[in-house]
DNA sequence: GATGAATGAGTGTTCATTCAT
DNA sequence: CATGAATGAACACTCATTCAT
């Protein structure tokens, strides 16, 4: 039963059934057999859609990051706020979304981090991830901060995300999203506040700014 | 060559030869083949010191976990100082300590973060670990913050430390200790400023309780 | 040269370089790799046929029973005599067929009863098989002897054929058929004859009962 | 703690724990350190008193064998009647004997017959035992029957006996000796019945010699 | 487009054997 | 005598990949 147009049906398909292999047996047990088993299709047709089996991985991390993105967009298209704080909640709850915080997620984001260590591929996809999450931080945090303080700032609040994510991820219980959220709201109002005593003149609020233009230290 | 008395000799050098296996080509490319030939010793000693794989790695996480606790430990105890800021600061500290942010650590904790959510055992032991870190943290917290507020603080701070060395690892740079450190510090001195305004009064200053207390909102 | 609807074809190939392999090295020694390449195929496909070894030697030991089987249905059939007499012959004949009697064979029947003792899917074929045995000589002593004579006369019958049976294949030496076969005629014999002193009546002719019926010996 | 005379004693543990082994896991997975476990010793003691895994098997074989000849023997020794009958009993009821219907010895003589196919210093030990048996019947079976018909009484009872040990100790329940002694004195009496219409005149009885002596039927 | 038969290298693990202590 | 450390080949089994149909 050849059709035409199966492609994206298939490889949404095969997709789907990667995550749900990766939430039953984990990655490493993953196999091509298995994931066809649950796709319902046979072994062969893999290597038919994504070359072969990093393909098929690589294709499922990009759709999990691209739920990701979509989940932050969509925030964003609602907004009437346009201040500061309103698009950093949009971007802390949006990394909290239900579509990050699922079993088959999870699973497969830890495994995908442990994989791009030794997968440049992997690594690259991952490095323009980790990026995107700083840059939109940073960028929002920019228009109330001077920049070195921005810059921490964004630093801090995507690390407390990430690790609030990666302990929810762990922990083995439902993930307490509410909880997550308000602890990065507290990390993000108490960097904004900071913008009643500093202004957002850069050079001055820049401490390492400073000490290199005097290194005489006069 | 066979001697008497070798078991904490051949179980160090396996462990070590694992720990340069994971990092050459990571957790699920590191063959027995492979750690037994980095550690000049035949394939079927392994099994005559850690009954399998598992028993390797396992041993192999309890090495990394036991530098981590006495990398803090060993802190404490040079410490003249024992205000609840001096104890976080050796926390923090030994988080980030050499032993915890070098390639063949970084790489294995990642590898068994991903293996813990599939491997009983492993997850028991991921546990044990996220909880202690947890639990010295809200325990100093505790000295001058009400219950809530200490555990919030802990449960944050322990997620930036994560995050921080999570976004650190994945960088796939040379790990940026000081900056790490720094805005662990900075977290953690808006946490304890806290005290200054609420007390340690624990009823008067957990929201949760007062809401509960007063479900009428009069 | 991957075909479709090899699957009869390859598990008769490899079920026959099964029986070859048990002949030339024993059970213990036929190894997965000796089998297929005595089956001029690749290690893999056993696991793709039978599941496992396990599968493969039950599939074999299976196709012995069935030729065991075979053997008796087709002299059955062939008889024009329809008295316990000639089928019992039948019986004891097929028991000798061709099919049992020859190295490969007999090599597998003893390697099976040795694992039968330890693996309980094929204690259940074993108990199934010998039965089958002693509930077809049963059956037709029960057409002319009580039912305790008819029993014993089984039992025995059949142990006579294993014995002989077993005792021809450790000789070493080709088994004389027609010497087995002449022993188990007579034995058979000996215990028809018995239907002209018993009758059929059940309660008289089973001393067992009789002593139970009476057990105050009036 | 070396001693002095400890080799029969530790050949004597070292046979009984290959015994053990045998009836928990079967002689393929009886491993020399299983043995050597279940005996209490080192492993490398093995090689020390028996050349090898073969040597220590070769001698457990003959312990079970000795075991059955001793159990002949003792009663032998006890018997006050020296008629054929009496004697066959004895040889019977030795060969149900309690140490050769327990687990262990079952077990053990059924991997012994399934390896004695393809080891021949097994299958000379194996020939010798067989032979024993149908040497010791004939020479009973030959005071009262003709030498043709003694060999084939012989080589029946032979084959009845082992086929009453076979299935039951492939039954799987616990060995019914009375049946078994019961069926096979039935047969040994059935035979002896022969001497009084057979005399004990070879030539006239012998139904091959007969034959060959008039080979035109006339 | 889709199948599943077939491959063969690679895996973890077991194990009899050796031998320095 | 006795130990147990060490070896390394052999094992069953898995798996991504290929490709004729």
């Amino acid at each position: 039963m050849p059709k035409v147009g199966m492609q994206p049906i298939r490889r949404q398909q095969l997709i789907e059934a990667t995550l749900q292999a990766v939430d039953q047996v984990g990655l490493g047990d993953a196999s091509i057999a298995l994931i066809a088993r649950l796709a319902g299709v046979s072994n062969g047709i893999i290597s038919h859609y994504f070359r072969d089996k990093n393909g098929l991985i690589a294709a499922t991390m990009g759709y999990i990051m691209n739920m990701l993105n979509e989940g932050v967009r969509a925030r964003r298209q609602a907004l009437t706020d346009d201040s500061p704080r309103a698009h950093l909640k949009v971007i802390i709850e949006g990394n909290f979304d239900a579509s990050q915080v699922n079993g088959p997620a999870m699973k497969t984001w830890l495994a995908f981090w442990a994989s791009s260590m030794h997968q440049p591929d992997l690594h690259r996809l991952q490095r323009i991830n980790d990026h995107r999450l700083y840059s939109n931080l940073c960028c929002q945090f920019r228009r109330v901060l001077p920049l070195y303080h921005a810059r921490k700032a964004a630093r801090g609040l995507a690390a407390l995300i990430d690790g609030l994510w990666l302990r929810g991820a762990l922990s083995g219980d439902a993930f307490d999203t509410d909880q997550a959220v308000r602890i990065a709201y507290e990390y993000m109002d108490l960097q904004l506040a900071k913008q009643h005593t500093l202004g957002t003149d850069d050079q001055a609020a820049d401490p390492t700014r400073t000490a290199l233009a005097n290194p005489a230290g006069a």
